[in-house]
DNA sequence: GCACAGCGTTCCACAATGTGGCACGGCTCA
DNA sequence: TGAGCCGTGCCACATTGTGGAACGCTGTGC
């Protein structure tokens, strides 16, 4: 719309952090920007504190420190990230798939805030920052089962994409999936969204039961067991109960 | 020096951090900016995600979930959290106070990225995000007294800062002191940035001996025990080192 | 040892871009 | 009902950001 060179900016910010530490001529390649452009927005980031040079090779920047000062208000004072991380790796051992924490963004999208990876040579892959429909997946459904109806129905009258043959575009099916949630703690997505990628998912919640992120066991479909399926789901529900607890406690 | 609008984009980022959720006129106050340019700044954070309107009163504005994605190398797919928590916690069992764990940003300040809270009703707060000065807090002398000469020298060539009576503000007593936590093994903080707060610290090394954090017990300076002032910066010292130990073994 | 290729960095004339004063419309409170 | 806010939209202007080109450094291969 407007202010490109602030989109810009955000943009190659996005971009540092995916590839850090990364050099100058790595972000013009990426973005097909002349250099000089880059290189002066790299300054200007770095300038403001968002980013800085790496100690070691000059030439390379990361993200600065900075940014930690800067959080969604639902996790501002709380640690999302020192709480989910120990869960997150014992759950990927105990079932050697993907694991990932997603939070909500307004409704509006699930937003993959952190990841864990599991050693088969064919997985699944989320990258940070990836977003996804709340109702085509499972940590977005996850989510919903949490909220108030009242915010449900306002997502189904914004009208259900269908993304596979599989996906719940009908209202009434997502209610009753919404409710199956509910009563056994998981959500499932089995090719819902991706062709071919299935998860289980469980809610992260807050003291008065608002949902903060959802974790997800991620496998290729190849993979998906049924008859592991509840052993799984209690798993991840297990795991979304450790990191709730945790962030309420210590 | 230049980039203007992104400068003032990210100003006003981190004000919606601090202030959020908070009105476009609230804003315009706060920087003494045109309505206009203020609202055309946060329409275009909104359009790249990084703002959003608040759900219950949509002319307030908050952070996004897409800040969550962009992290500091030191703290991105590293253990650092994982490999802390534990020792963290263990050490507020120990003393019963509130243990934080700091990163410094590019050697211009600590800044405070997890914490363990005590159950003291009177104790000392640090959140998320917060930074210090390095010469004056103990967390930051902590790393200090790990790095080079030559860039301690640098740091006091910038001039030491007085925030207090106490704080170490010339350079020889600074290096003195430097000398002192290398033999002792911790840093002490009496009230030399903030007045009434105390604290013991202690770096984290990576393999190489890079200091990486610091881990800080702190307290209010009513509780300030000369007598167990060893004992603790010993326990401290202790889960530093446990923590470095972590982070190389796995 | 020299020439070349690739890199990060600097410069500057141009015009595209962001600016901000102003005005409109909706809302609340007196 | 009217005054005072507040968020929003508009537009002519000139400030601001742009990006091609050139510079200097480093490492490589002839």
């Amino acid at each position: 719309m407007e202010m490109k060179s602030v989109t810009r900016s955000l943009r190659i910010l996005e971009a540092v952090a995916q590839h850090q530490p990364v050099t100058v001529g790595e972000l013009t390649k990426l973005f097909g920007l002349p250099k000089s452009t880059v290189q002066r927005t790299l300054v200007t980031l770095a300038e403001a504190g968002w980013l800085r040079a790496n100690r070691k090779d000059t030439t390379r920047w990361e993200i600065g420190a900075r940014v930690l000062a800067v959080r969604p208000a639902a996790l501002q004072g709380s640690s999302l990230f020192a709480a989910a991380r120990e869960p997150m790796i014992r759950l990927r051992d105990a079932v050697n798939e993907t694991i990932h924490l997603s939070v909500p963004d307004a409704l509006q999208c699930m937003v993959v805030v952190d990841r864990v990876d599991c050693d088969h040579p064919v997985r699944t892959f989320h990258s940070i920052g990836d977003t996804s429909p709340l109702h085509a997946t499972a940590v977005g459904r996850a989510i919903l089962a949490q909220l108030p109806k009242r915010d449900v129905e306002e997502l189904i009258a914004q009208g259900l994409e269908r993304f596979s043959d599989t996906t719940p575009a009908d209202p009434d099916e997502l209610r009753a999936e919404l409710d199956r949630i509910r009563t056994d703690g998981y959500a499932i997505n089995r090719n819902h969204y991706r062709p071919g990628v299935c998860a289980l998912a469980a809610p992260v919640l807050d003291e008065s039961g608002t949902p903060l992120a959802a974790v997800a066991v991620s496998m290729p479909d190849s993979r998906y067991d049924a008859d592991r399926e509840s052993e799984w789901g209690d798993r991840v529900a297990g795991a979304a109960e450790e990191i709730s607890g945790r962030l309420l406690g210590g």
